[in-house]
DNA sequence: GGCACGCGTCGGCGTCCGGCGAACCGTCGC
DNA sequence: GCGACGGTTCGCCGGACGCCGACGCGTGCC
């Protein structure tokens, strides 16, 4: 029956988006804010290049990912925050269960990925959870009333050199949970302005894949500001060098 | 493939569990946040009995409902306010389309519950946008830097006897984009327990479905600690008898 | 111009999954 | 005890869907 699309109809087409294992490896791939080409998506979701072509299409009609194409590439992104924020909702909400055991060189990708990484915009990772952590103690955050900036960090912020932020829809600050460290990172337009600012001021650099470096000037930047100590920043042994694949 | 089950297959589990029409529709039907019977749910959902029944042992494999035995019955609700969001969030992102006419039953109904509902725990259709925005307007809650409570609000809570909120890892004031008003209303755990406060205090009563009347009591006093007028509070032409199915 | 490459389309295949009715089980009411 | 009733299990069917390989098209490089 076609007759009136129901609202059950309605929600279990945007849930099916997401109910498939390759469709869901790309969207998670695509969390890290990047565009993708379709072929870089088909290798990491482990597909033929054409099966990957048909899911792409469907997330695109779906609203889910927008496309930009760019001579014969065809680059892939979240079709914006909403999106990227309701797939990090989706995956905070599978049951917790102990991750496996990798291979060697997908568990130094993993401890990588663990230390720091970007969440679509913000920062995520053991370094996420730092920075929350330490802006709630400092009094910057308050977390009484739900999360909160305080005047004291509203200072903070414009000491680090970071545009006053008024929010249109999106939460200035909002808790993510973060699904290696098993607590809430800071999302949310804040979230997104101090990833940015942190780039910005060389605090963080891109790593291999979605995950992220601290800097040396950024352990002693960081340590200053935050007061987080160097013990927490400290990058995995070494920054693995490949592909970053699966 | 069983391998090691990876993040994508996880994510995509949970998604298939709402990618379906009929346990979507179930799913839509328990945010009223009631326990129904399995029964209940497959004439709601319009499958056979069977049908049903394996859909809800799925839902409650998967830990989104949870269930609770009575005698020959079978009650069903959702397993907490975690899951609620999720659905409503889910819910939320559908794309914005305008909603076809439906038969005069129907319409009457969609009336009661455009007018009033409870979403999972707290209020939802034009009655919770008024709500919020009264609050806002009001200066009771602040909207600069993400949703807050201001001191004002704080003191408004103790007059109307609300307990003082301080929550577990459930925000206190959260915007739930409503479905029939496509405006936020007020959720979380302060949204729970205005819902909560109002019902004891009689302002509101139980409907038909998952509609909730406004009591004559309840306009007189919305409109005193409020401001909302009675003329947003008007309850439709009349309270639909009936079952509230489909 | 020729070739490699990235991507899209198409047809076919296998699997999964949702639907139902029938039969069965336990509970409740008379 | 008996029948009515709610719920569950089982077997079966049909449709949907994900996957691939092959082919065709356009782009970019040499």
């Amino acid at each position: 029956m076609t007759a009136p699309p129901t609202d059950g109809r309605r929600l279990a087409d945007l849930a099916a988006l997401l109910a498939d294992d390759t469709r869901a490896a790309i969207c998670l791939a695509l969390l890290d804010g990047r565009a993708w080409t379709a072929g870089e998506l088909a290798r990491c979701a482990g597909v033929a290049a054409s099966t990957a072509s048909e899911h792409l299409t469907r997330l695109v009609h779906g609203g889910l990912l927008v496309e930009e194409r760019q001579g014969r590439h065809r680059y892939l992104r979240l079709a914006g925050p909403a999106v990227a924020q309701l797939i990090e909702d989706l995956a905070g909400h599978v049951p917790p269960v102990p991750r496996p055991a990798r291979s060697l060189r997908a568990a130094a990708a993993d401890a990588a990925v663990a230390h720091a990484r970007t969440c679509y915009d913000h920062l995520a990772g053991r370094l996420g959870v730092r920075v929350r952590d330490a802006l709630l103690t400092r009094g910057l955050l308050d977390n009484a009333d739900g999360l909160a900036l305080t005047p004291a960090g509203r200072d903070w912020l414009a000491d680090i050199g970071v545009e006053p932020l008024r929010g249109g829809r999106r939460p200035l600050v909002r808790d993510c949970l973060d699904w290696t460290e098993r607590r809430p990172h800071l999302a949310g337009a804040l979230g997104a302005a101090l990833c940015r600012r942190f780039a910005e001021l060389g605090w963080t650099a891109r790593g291999s894949g979605r995950s992220i470096r601290v800097t040396p000037a950024g352990v002693a930047a960081l340590a200053e500001v935050l007061g987080i100590g160097a013990a927490d920043l400290a990058p995995p042994r070494r920054d693995d060098g490949g592909g970053g694949r699966a």
